[in-house]
DNA sequence: AGAATTAATGAAAATCATTTCCATTTATAA
DNA sequence: TTATAAATGGAAATGATTTTCATTAATTCT
């Protein structure tokens, strides 16, 4: 297993070998598909499309390349709370698609919001730098959530 | 399965009935427990610390219980990231006790603080205002996480 | 370039939290 | 107290994620 704390801010290509993991075709379709692909992915998601063009790349792959992933900080790992982990490549916190969700407890579907963020994000800040040094924390990443009905959902119940 | 939109901001004994749901001993052994204990526990800690009291509440109650507790926003279903969920009493996004977590990907430890707290929940006020009213979304939970390394594990890795 | 080394892989099996099924019990209403 | 519908428990099913292990591929060393 590669050695440890690699937990920087970089960009791909480079950054897996900084680490010491092995840039691999798997690992590279799966961050094309990240990268191409808007939204929040399950593991089946992503392994459906990517296999068609690499058909030997198995799901146990992209479980492993997502924990892969993960770790470095180049992909979120999301809980919509419907049992099945979503996935997307993380951009940093000032990174252009950077957003906030609204997930329906109904229905399951998920919003993608951008409203409020610069406030939020900013406050953010300001606490992860105060939690950080106050409970010798160093944190890397944050989730902000909101849960409740959708429309449809609100009038359905 | 008793009736639907319950989602208002009581509090318990009164409430179950309002909604349709038989108060038996087994929800009362588990909302005891929650009330009792501080922390994060998950469905097996529940059935773990109920049983010697009540050997007859089994699992599958604990997992019915409280998945009806987070339906009527009684409890927060929580997620840590390691494969299993966690629950606490919610006592209303501005009662006594409310707090936000730091969560450690080494070891899994988490902590509660309550710094910032304030400054947080005015400004997810806001923002859940806003939200709802842009995505006639009806918000009624949140999440605020942050992910990071303890003290201990940044020093390990 | 070729051999040696070690990480990465796929397929199948294992794990483990959570759900479902169903026959029985219990709380509430009549 | 009886009728009815909800709630229960235990066993079995589910389904996402992990582990195992023999094989393959990427890197390192000559």
């Amino acid at each position: 297993m590669p050695r440890g704390n690699c937990q920087g801010q970089g960009w791909w290509h480079g950054k897996f070998r900084d680490c010491g993991y092995r840039l691999t075709i798997g690992r590279e379709a799966i961050l094309d598909i990240l990268s191409r692909s808007e939204g929040h992915l399950s593991a089946e998601d992503i392994y459906i499309k990517v296999h068609p063009k690499y058909p030997n790349v198995g799901l146990t792959t992209i479980y492993r390349t997502l924990d892969v992933l993960s770790n470095l900080g180049m992909v979120y790992k999301l809980d919509f709370g419907d049992g099945r982990a979503r996935y997307e490549l993380a951009e940093g916190p000032k990174g252009a698609h950077h957003h906030h969700h609204l997930v329906c407890t109904g229905c399951n579907s998920v919003i993608d919001y951008t409203d409020f963020i610069d406030e939020e994000v900013e406050l953010l800040q300001q606490t992860e730098k105060g939690l950080g040094k106050k409970y010798n924390f160093k944190i890397n990443n944050h989730v902000i959530q909101f849960y409740g009905l959708c429309g449809k959902c609100s009038v359905n119940k």
